[in-house]
DNA sequence: CAATAATGTGAGCGATCGCTTACATTGTCT
DNA sequence: AGACAATGTAAGCGATCGCTCACATTATTG
């Protein structure tokens, strides 16, 4: 840790650097989150390093850190940014399918949880893979306990419209084989997910769920 | 990159150190691969810095580079390793389940990921997760898309007793929902494979991939 | 017993990392 | 206009990284 002589400050030139308030350093901040998105992409969490990710964000590096205390803290801010984009579309189809019978409900929640997944795929899977074992950036596997637990609460209340037992075992076993395959897809075989084939995956992913939730064979 | 003066090198000393071929540089050897695995472990790839790997296990930096002429080549040969000890299970239900009707089949199958998976679930995931974007590491991938391949011939063979018709997506699907359950029941739910649940947690994975591929509702 | 090959050692090089700090520029307010 | 707050800049520090190399030690061979 460098030194710290006051020389002639001719005061502490202010607070120490906190959130933006005026319009350019709200796009400060916006470069900043974007650049980290783009280069956490191209090079991974390690390889990203804070110099590189301000000189494509076309800052300095002092800037960063006045407003990102840390990288961890730049790379959380993006994390949180991109589950609140995500979070909505899947919150809206939890909400709806609330009442519906299980083969609607499971298609809505399969076709919101691709196209949550479309809106920064690649972005969505460094994320999760590479951040977690950073720190307490669990905001991703947050939304997916959140969604864990609507499932769970769904198969409460249409109990007789399926034969699981263990509501929370069921619901594990639905939303970790959706989300599995909705990131497979994505990622491995986004020929899938085309405008023409879509549909096609959605009805295959419908019927793994229904055929596991169904009361008889 | 250092100077390479000769100075007065009695000889070139001998070959440029190779592969190892008496008992003790073997122990070095493995002692270098299995701390590679447990510092992996513990923190991560980029964290898991050449001089650590070298001190865990107990040789000298310049060792580690004698027989693995980069950091890249020692977590090679620690996938390599690994991988190996996966596959043979799993092969080996592959074979067996060829003629086997499908609920046998799938049981089976789940049954031996499960148990591959216990190999070394932290590594693995390690493995997984941070080590595809280093190179061409894809031995586990490779792995994974021979699994696919198995299971897409079983389909074809047994096509009149299952309703799929896309056997690349059923296989897919299949592959894709089991590994997934296996991965995140060994690392999420470690209680669901417990001695006395185990067989509970197969019982239901089964139940999704037959209720998926049954003939009929 | 040499002599030589095989194996092991560790100081340290150059590069890069996250981050600090001393300072310059721009915006706001009176 | 001047004063001061807000924001932006970039050189560079200390630490650590992957890796090299000159050399020491141990095993094998004649």
């Amino acid at each position: 840790m460098p030194q710290r002589k006051p020389t002639r400050s001719r005061k502490p030139p202010t607070k120490p650097r906190k959130s933006a308030s005026q319009a350019r350093s709200r796009l400060t901040v916006d470069a900043l989150l974007e650049a980290t998105a783009r280069i956490l992409v191209k090079e991974g969490y390690d390889r990203a390093s804070t110099n590189k990710i301000a000189m494509t964000a076309g800052v300095s590096i002092g800037s960063l850190y006045q407003y990102f205390p840390s990288k961890e803290a730049l790379v959380s801010a993006v994390v949180d940014r991109h589950t609140r984009e995500m979070a909505g579309e899947v919150r809206e189809a939890l909400d709806r399918m609330a009442s519906w019978p299980v083969e609607t409900a499971a298609r809505a929640l399969i076709a919101a949880m691709i196209e949550a997944h479309r809106v920064a795929p690649q972005l969505h899977r460094i994320l999760e893979e590479q951040v977690p074992r950073v720190g307490r950036l669990e905001n991703i596997k947050a939304l997916d306990r959140e969604i864990h637990a609507a499932v769970r609460a769904y198969l409460a209340t249409h109990a007789n419209e399926h034969r699981a037992d263990d509501h929370d075992l069921a619901a594990f076993v639905c939303v970790t084989a959706v989300e599995a395959l909705t990131h497979a897809a994505v990622l491995q075989r986004p020929e899938l997910l085309s405008r023409e084939r879509a549909g096609m995956f959605i009805d295959e992913v419908t019927r793994l769920i229904v055929g596991y939730l169904q009361p008889k064979r």
